[in-house]
RNA sequence: GGCAUCGUGGCCGAGUGGCUAGGCACAGCUCUGCAAAAGCUUGUACAGCGGUUCGAAUCCGCUCGAUGCCUCCA
C-alpha cells in the first residue's frame, strides 16, 4: 500500500520556516535522524513528548507506505557540562558521583528509557546508535574538517573555526542568528580559555589525567565533543543529505547548528532537507528541566506518586494528551487537562469497543469516504493530530447515534470505519486501548453479566434498594455500570 | 541586552482575512424507577491600542505580558 502517492504531505521546515511539500530524496524512502538522550539520568516526561512526537510522525510515514530508516542515537560518552576548560562530561560526572563505572551509567538509564518509551507505546527506532561505538568515525571527520582547514588544534583538543567557516557559509541560519551579533553580545571570555573565539565549539576535547572515558586519537587521549557524535551517526546511516533531522526545540541552537556547520565544512553539501522541532512540555508554565528539577517523572504519573496531580494517569491517557497538541506547541501540564483528557480518552475507547458490534442497515447518514480523507488531511498538514482527533470524535457521536437507532450505516462503510479508526488510533497515534470491559478475563466478564442479571431482575421487581445496592457498591470499586437500549454494559476505570 | 516563539471562551487546545475545530466543565431537554452513560440544544473568545481592507481574532506597527535559546538540557 502506497498511500503516500494520494495524499499531500506538507512538512513545517525550520530551516525555512515554512511549511514545505514533503519529497524523499529517495522516492519511497524516508530517512529520518532523531536527537536521542544523553543517558545520565531517568528521561522525565518533558523528554517523551519530544520522543513521542517523533514516533508519531515515524508510524505516520509507516502508514502511508514509505519504507523508512529511523535513527535515534544515545548519547553516552562527550555530552559536556559546559564548554568552558573545567567542562565535565555528564556521564563521568554522574559515575563519579555514584561511584560506578560510566558504562553502568549508560547501562542503568538506556534501560530505563527504553522501559518507559515502551510503556508510552514508543516504536523501537531502526537502528539506535551509540556515540561510544563510532568513536573512529568521530574522528575521520574531525580530520576532514582539519584538512579542509576549518578546524584547529590546541593542546590536544580540537575546536571548530566557526569564524572562518562563516566567510563562505552561514553559521546561524538555522536559528536565524548572525555571527557578527553573537560576538558583539557575547560575555566576557572566561579566563585562559583555548578557543580562538567563543563561539569555537569543540570536536574533540583532551582528556586530563583523571578522566576516565578517553579514546586514543592522532591528537592525543580524549573524547568527542556532543555536536559531533550526530553528524557522525548520521551520516553513516542516512547519509550525507537525508530527509529529516528531529530534535527537541531546545537543540535547534547550538546543537544542530553546529551540526550544520560540521557536516557542510567536511561534505560541503547541506546534511538535511527538512528540519522539525518538537516543542516543549512545561509544568507550572515552565520547562521541564532536568538541571532546575522542574520536572515530572513518567513513574510519578503512572503510579499517581507525586504532589503535582491528584490521581494516577495511564500511559495511554498521557500520550492521548499529548497528541491533543500539536508537536510545534508548547504544552502545559496540569492536572485539570489530564483529567479532561483522561474523560476524552475513555469516550473513545468505548467507541472503538462496540465498534465491532454495531447493527448495519441499507443506507448509511454518515459519509465514512469523505470523512477519512478529512483524517488524512488533517495528518498531512504538518501532523496535525488535535485536528485528526477532533475528526475521530465526530465518528465517536456518530457511532453512538447508529447505535441508539437514529442513524444508520451500511455493512461496507462499516467496515471502511473501523479500519480507518483503527488505524488512526492504534497505528498512528500509537494509542492503545487500556479501558477494560470487552477484553477482560473470562471470569470478571462471568462476574459482571451475573451482577448485572440479579440486579435488572430487582428492577423488574421494583426491588430499588438492592438494584442501587448493586451499582453502588460496584461505582465505588470504580466499575460503573451503563444501561443502553439493548441492556446494560459496564467499564472500569 | 540579542535572537525566536507565543498571548483564543471556566480549563486544555486547533485554526484562519469573511462560512461557530475538538475535548473537558457548565445549563436546558430526551432517555431512565432515580441516576450514570449516550444523544440533542444553547451560552461564554480571539491581550491592549492604532493601521491596511468592503470585511481581521487572522496581515502590518506599537504597547503590555509569557516562554524558549544565547551556558548543559527533548
Amino acid at each position: 500500500m502506497q498511500l503516500y502517492k494520494d495524499q499531500n504531505l506538507k512538512v513545517h521546515n525550520s530551516l525555512s520556516g515554512k511549511k514545505e511539500v514533503f519529497q524523499p530524496i529517495n522516492e519511497g524512502h524516508v530517512g529520518m535522524y532523531v536527537c536521542g538522550p544523553t543517558v545520565y539520568s531517568n528521561v522525565h516526561l518533558g523528554n517523551c513528548r519530544t520522543f513521542m512526537s517523533f514516533d508519531m510522525i515515524f508510524r505516520y510515514f509507516k502508514h502511508l507506505g514509505y519504507k523508512v530508516r529511523y535513527v535515534r542515537n544515545i548519547t553516552d560518552a562527550g555530552h559536556l557540562e559546559n564548554d568552558a576548560d573545567d567542562g565535565e562530561d555528564k556521564i563521568a560526572k554522574k559515575a563519579k558521583l555514584e561511584q560506578i563505572e560510566p558504562m553502568e551509567v549508560v547501562q542503568r538509564y538506556t534501560v530505563d528509557f527504553h522501559n518507559t518509551l515502551q510503556q508510552f507505546n514508543l516504536l523501537p527506532p531502526s537502528i539506535e546508535p551509540t556515540a561510544t561505538g563510532h568513536i573512529i568515525e568521530q574522528i575521520e571527520i574531525i580530520k576532514d574538517i582539519l584538512e579542509k582547514g576549518f578546524a584547529y588544534e590546541v593542546n590536544g583538543s580540537v575546536y571548530f573555526d566557526v569564524v572562518k567557516f562563516n566567510h563562505d557559509h552561514e553559521y546561524g541560519k538555522l536559528s536565524g542568528r548572525k555571527l557578527e551579533d553573537m560576538i558583539a553580545n557575547t560575555r566576557e571570555l572566561t579566563a585562559q580559555d583555548e578557543k580562538q573565539n567563543p563561539q569555537d565549539f569543540a570536536l574533540w576535547k583532551k582528556a586530563e589525567p583523571q578522566h576516565i572515558m578517553r579514546w586514543p586519537s592522532p591528537w592525543g587521549d580524549g573524547f568527542p565533543g556532543w555536536h559531533l557524535e550526530c553528524t557522525a551517526m548520521s551520516t553513516k546511516y542516512l547519509g550525507e543529505t537525508f530527509d529529516i533531522h528531529g530534535g527537541g526545540m531546545d537543540l535547534k541552537f547550538p546543537h544542530h547548528e553546529c551540526e550544520i556547520a560540521q557536516a557542510e565544512a567536511s561534505t560541503g553539501k547541506s546534511p538535511v532537507k527538512y528540519w522539525l522541532h518538537a516543542n516543549m512540555l512545561t509544568l507550572n508554565g515552565k520547562k521541564m528541566s532536568k538541571s532546575t528539577g522542574n520536572n515530572i517523572y513518567p513513574s510519578e504519573i503512572i503510579s499517581g506518586n507525586n504532589d503535582i496531580l491528584s490521581k494516577a494517569y495511564s500511559p495511554a491517557v498521557v500520550r492521548f494528551f499529548m497528541m491533543q497538541a500539536h508537536y510545534t506547541s508548547i504544552l502545559d501540564l496540569s492536572d485539570d487537562a489530564l483529567q479532561a483528557s483522561e474523560k476524552g480518552y475513555n469516550r473513545l475507547m468505548d467507541t472503538l469497543n462496540c465498534l465491532d458490534g454495531l447493527k448495519t442497515g441499507k443506507s448509511s447518514d454518515f459519509d465514512v469516504e469523505a470523512w477519512r480523507q478529512k483524517c488524512y488531511d488533517a495528518m498531512n498538514d504538518d501532523f496535525n493530530t488535535p485536528i485528526l482527533i477532533a475528526h475521530l470524535f465526530d465518528a465517536v457521536k456518530h457511532v453512538n447515534l447508529i447505535k441508539e437507532e437514529k442513524e444508520a450505516i451500511t455493512q461496507e462503510d462499516k467496515t471502511l470505519l473501523l479500519s480507518t479508526m483503527n488505524s488512526f488510533v492504534y497505528d498512528v497515534l500509537g494509542i492503545e486501548n487500556q479501558s477494560m470491559g470487552q477484553n477482560d478475563s473470562n471470569a470478571l466478564n462471568g462476574v459482571m453479566e451475573l451482577l448485572i442479571e440479579l440486579r435488572n431482575e430487582a428492577r423488574a421487581n421494583k426491588d430499588f434498594v438492592t438494584s442501587d445496592k448493586i451499582r453502588d457498591e460496584l461505582t465505588a470499586l470504580g466499575i460503573q455500570l451503563k444501561d443502553g437500549k439493548d441492556g446494560t454494559t459496564f467499564s472500569i476505570g
